[in-house]
Formats: C-alpha cells, sequence, structure tokens
DNA sequence: CGTTGAGTTGACCATCGTCAACAGGAGTGG
DNA sequence: CCACTCCTGTTGACGATGGTCAACTCAACG
C-alpha cells in the first residue's frame, strides 16, 4: 500500500487495526462529490473512476484511480469530486478522523501525504496542457501514454493495456465526445498504431504515440 | 504571509532569518520547468504567471500566482513549470533546504503547506472542467470570477478587477487563442456585462457572469 | 517619428460536436 | 430458446464553434 511506504512495522499495525475492507460491484459509488468526507480509501483492485458534474449535466472526469491509489489525499472537509467503480473494486477504508489523529502521531506519513498530493497536483497540472492545448489526435494519445506508464507499476510494463473505462469516459476526460474518441481509436487502429481488443488496446506502434504525446 | 499562518512568534522569526527578500521588473523568470528547484517563494506584491511549453511553441499557463501565493508547494526536487513576473514582483525567497529543514522542525507548518497543496489540487481540478467542458463564453466568465475572488483576497471585494496579464495569457490560461479572447470581451463589453478599462475589467453584470460561470 | 507589441476586427475554414442510424452483446422475461 | 430491450460502440452527414491568417489601430518607447 503506497502511502504506507514511510511507516515501519509497529505503524503499520497501528494502521492495520483502523483499516477497514470492503468490495463494491462495478457501477457503485464510493462517495459523492460536495457530501462531506467521512472516510479516506486506498483501492486494493479493480478501476474507479473520479468526476466532477455542472448542473447541466455535463461531466468532467478528473481521473481514474488504479489498485494502489489512495483517495483523499486531500483530508479535506468535504469531497471534491465523486468516484465510482468502474469494474468490481475492493477498497481499504478508514474514518477520515482515525487517519487525521494516526497522521498527527506519525509526521513521517504526512510527508509521505504531502509528496503524493503534490504528484497528484503535477498530473493535474500535465491534464491542463492535454485539455487546453492538444488536437483530439493527440489527447487520444498522451491518455494511452498515460495509462500504459501507470499499469505498469500496477501489473508490469505491457503493450496490451486494459481499458476498464467506457469511451464516454474517456471523452469525459479529455474534453471530447464519445463519437471523436470512438472515431479516432478506429483511425488509430487502421493505421496500425494501435489494434482495439475487448476491454482494452494493444499498442503496436508505440513510438508513434509517444511523439504525439510528448511533452 | 500565508503559509505562516499556523507558526507562532518564535517559528516566525525563526522563518524570517531565513529569508532573502527581493524584487524582479515585469517579464522577469522566477524560475524555468524542469530546471532543480533551488529555492521556493512567497509573493509579496505583483503578479506572476505560471505556465508549461510544450516542444512545438504551444503554451499552457497552469495559473497566476498574486500577493500572498506561494510557490513551491510540493517541495520537488524540480519546477513542474516556469514562472516569470506580469508586473514588477516583489518575492520573499527561502532555499528549498532551509524550508524542508524548518518543516521537519514545525510539523505544522507541514500540514499548512499541505492544505495549500490541496486546495492548490481542488483548483487545478476546477480548472480541467473549464478547459475541458465550457464554451469559450463560461471560459472567460469562470475566468473573470475566479479571478475576482482571488483579489478578494488580497485588495479587498471590487467590481473593477486587475488584469496584468496580456489576451494572449489568458487564451493560454483557458485554452483559446487571442483573438478569441479578445472576441469575447468585447461582445461582453458590448452587451453591458463588462467594462474593459486600462489593465482590468469592471464587472456590470455580476449575476449574468456567475450565471455563465457556475459550477 | 519609426518601431514594437498588444489589442481588435474581418473573412474564411477546419476540427470537432451534433444528430441520426445501426450493429452487436448482455441481460431479461415470455 | 427466442424475442426484446438496453447499452456500448461505430459510422455517416452536416454544421457550428472557435482557429487561422491578415490587416489595421494605438500606445509606449527609443
Amino acid at each position: 500500500m503506497s502511502v504506507c511506504a514511510a511507516l515501519d512495522p509497529d505503524e503499520l499495525s497501528a494502521l492495520n487495526r483502523l483499516a477497514h475492507t470492503f468490495c463494491v460491484n462495478a457501477k457503485q459509488t464510493l462517495f459523492e462529490q460536495d457530501e462531506p468526507a467521512g472516510n479516506v480509501y486506498n483501492i486494493t483492485s479493480g478501476s474507479v473512476r473520479l468526476y466532477k458534474l455542472l448542473p447541466d449535466g455535463r461531466r468532467q472526469v478528473v481521473g481514474f484511480a488504479l489498485p494502489g491509489d489512495f483517495l483523499g489525499l486531500s483530508m479535506a472537509e468535504k469531497n471534491a469530486f465523486s468516484a465510482d467503480a468502474l469494474t468490481s473494486v475492493t477498497a481499504c477504508q478508514f474514518s477520515r478522523q482515525d487517519f487525521s489523529d494516526m497522521i498527527d502521531k506519525t509526521p513521517h506519513l504526512l510527508r509521505r501525504l504531502h509528496s503524493l498530493a503534490s504528484h497528484e497536483l503535477s498530473l493535474a497540472q500535465d491534464q491542463m496542457v492535454i485539455l487546453g492545448r492538444r488536437t483530439a489526435e493527440e489527447k487520444i494519445a498522451s491518455f494511452l501514454m498515460g495509462l500504459r506508464k501507470r499499469w505498469a507499476k500496477v501489473s508490469g510494463a505491457s503493450v496490451t493495456i486494459p481499458l476498464p473505462m467506457t469511451r464516454q469516459d474517456i471523452g469525459d476526460f479529455l474534453g471530447l465526445t464519445v463519437e471523436t474518441v470512438s472515431r479516432l481509436m478506429t483511425r488509430l487502429a487502421r493505421e496500425k498504431a494501435i489494434v482495439i481488443v475487448p476491454d482494452g488496446v494493444r499498442l503496436l506502434d508505440i513510438p508513434r504515440l509517444e511523439r504525439l504525446a510528448e511533452t
């Protein structure tokens, strides 16, 4: 569990005593935007969609949580976004209060938390570049390369990457419509840069995708 | 200085001994993306543009720092973005090492840092919504309302808000071109929602702008 | 004055969104 | 077992939003 990389065995067991492990099925909600944040979570398996809604129903996916990811880094009073399960998910839950107390007792846990939050911030800023200054094709390529890197940390490097989210989710993450996502994925497949497989893609021409995605 | 809200007088004077105050003129660089981050900064007066560049020259402005803002919240090794002065700027500089040592001695300073970083993350996610899911007009309105709120903390609420940045900067912040920013500002002015004044705007129809910007 | 850079405006156009139709698979109920 | 629905994904035709290119104004500054 990546938040705990900083903890010694005693601290780990203290944390474990606070943990509550549970499962939810696909499409179930972990928590919702603007509700009081009672808990923080560590995802053990499965994938989670994190998103914000506008009053008129438009949606912005702000991220996807994969195994190992921590939700609630900010320790804020209210959830900044909604989270629901894309697949069946197992997660490790802590009451925010318990976790906050634990932080007060273990300063290096706070440092760890802060460093993870800083990394999130950096990812969010990269996403701002993608949303603001890239074409649809570049967005797709960046998305695939980014996800590949994240899956590599979870399950090792591979040219086949799982896509537990729908085209709609990808569109709402990249600021595109479903149709545009679908069209461009098909085009990349036609041009032999990728192969579309059930619930994922196989990357054929990684150099080309890297070129499209480059910083 | 907002990072220091958490400090007692002894700690404040310790921090002050580490501080180096300085000024730069407009257009000068505070630090550049990807360079090793030797210092962290607190802006005392003036405004700063924070941005990332793509290899081909496209630019994404990730934020504007106003008086009171802290740069280097993440305490990372390398700068995630470049920063340069929009106006003449006075800032308070700390060596990252000194500041890091100070953090180790004062845990509540770290909590403060973490809470500021979390707030930044939340702003970044709001910006993702703006970039991904709003029309050009909504983007401009959101920008003006957001900036208004931030200036209010610095210099009190006012219907006239300073715009120290160029139209190009605004465009690069919102994922638009200069021309589009210019056209829409002119249109909002023609429709009596705003008045364009030298280096700023006066907001006339705030309810309308709020409606355009609403979450 | 001449130059430079910001801002504005117009004409035109491309990318991507909209709307619509359809295919295929999963789940459901007769 | 089949018909039916629902959902996701795909594809096409069309159009609008916002980008591109170009020209011009104006203020600042030497």
